[in-house]
DNA sequence: CAAAATTATGAACTATGTTCACAAAAATAG
DNA sequence: CTATTTTTGTGAACATAGTTCATAATTTTG
């Protein structure tokens, strides 16, 4: 184990199987769905063996981590994107973050479907818990709260769930399904309702 | 193909198997999780052979829209027994709907799951239908609206998008969790923000 | 250039859902 | 009641999944 600077080529090339990995591995899970990635697949089109898949990430799951991982910068930078244009009270700039967030629900389903309801009943690991924490934070941030006041962090959680709750529906297919217009003129009301009720911060 | 209203020694067998099948699925979905149902392990605890499980369900899948349904009746069986304990006042009573909402989701997570995060991104099928919109239409009669009113359906999906989630975090295995005891006594702050905001009914 | 370590390969292993030919059983017809 | 037809039960077999592994190819190292 050499802790030379520069990449061997042998790193160079585990890097460059995962770079080359991770766009058609999404593809195939934005497209047709997270059921029609399967390691042979994926090792075809990438002209390579299965072995050197396993090799390049582990297991499959660890090629699925790597497309929520970047489905967790793209919301992280709409997010900052949203707040950029919002004015700088905090009910605008939460509001963009609502908005920002529906946003990205509606232009990339599956990429939200991953990030917050793809195996939401088992304990994510640590690359989505950072995703949602710097979620969190940006949040209570744009509130002018302290994330790290525990209270303070369960108020912009319940403030959130609102929002949360319209995007979950607004990205449904079913008798559940809520207009995105709709959903999307009512964000404003939602986080008026959420500071109007605690007051407290 | 006989008309008879007495059901034949066949149809009772294939009866019979769907009825002890169900329980059993139940316990291993709620127990263990979906990932551990399998035909041949299902057929294996019913003793009988594979193939007469697929000809009394049609498909592995059959059996999990079965545990789906009962589900779904628990549910509705959960919200009427709320509707029941409440105030007739509407106010009293879409809250005393999203409490039993609340706590079915935290008695029963891999059921709640399995009615609203499980596949959420396919049209559900016939029956989930029914449950989602026996649990609308219960919303917007206990909340005096007109379930043929297709603006009102939105009014009370946005209203129930607050508390469904609020449900969803509470749910959760992250630093998104909120603490079930906080989701519940925010439930009428939510109602009543939903009922103030949108006066029109 | 030779030796050692690493990576690529595809067959192989286990487990999945599903199907199918065939045996067993039951309903039906005479 | 027997014979025929229809239905049901069985477990092997098929296709595909994730994953592992012995081996070959390759690259780094001495």
């Amino acid at each position: 184990m050499t802790s030379t600077a520069k990449p061997t080529r042998r790193e160079q090339n585990l890097a460059d199987i995962r770079q080359r990995a991770e766009p058609i591995a999404e593809r195939i899970v934005l497209q047709e769905g997270i059921d029609a990635l399967s390691a042979r697949r994926l090792a075809g089109d990438l002209k390579i063996s299965v072995g050197s898949l396993y090799n390049a990430f582990g297991d499959l799951d660890g090629v699925v981590r790597e497309v929520i991982a970047r489905s967790g910068a793209i919301l992280t930078e709409r997010l900052m994107a949203g707040l950029q244009t919002a004015e700088p009270d905090r009910r605008s700039r939460i509001i963009a973050l609502g908005e920002a967030y529906l946003d990205f629900a509606l232009d990339e389903p599956r990429r939200w479907w991953l990030l917050f309801e793809y195996r939401s009943d088992m304990t994510p690991d640590e690359r989505s818990l950072n995703t949602q924490s710097q979620l969190l934070r940006t949040l209570i941030e744009a509130g002018d709260g302290d994330p790290a006041s525990e209270p303070q962090r369960q108020f912009f959680l319940v403030l959130w769930a609102s929002v949360h709750g319209l995007v979950s529906l607004a990205n449904r297919k079913s008798i559940f399904a809520i207009n995105p217009v709709i959903a999307r003129s009512h964000i404003g009301a939602l986080v008026d309702a959420g500071l109007g009720a605690f007051p407290e911060t």
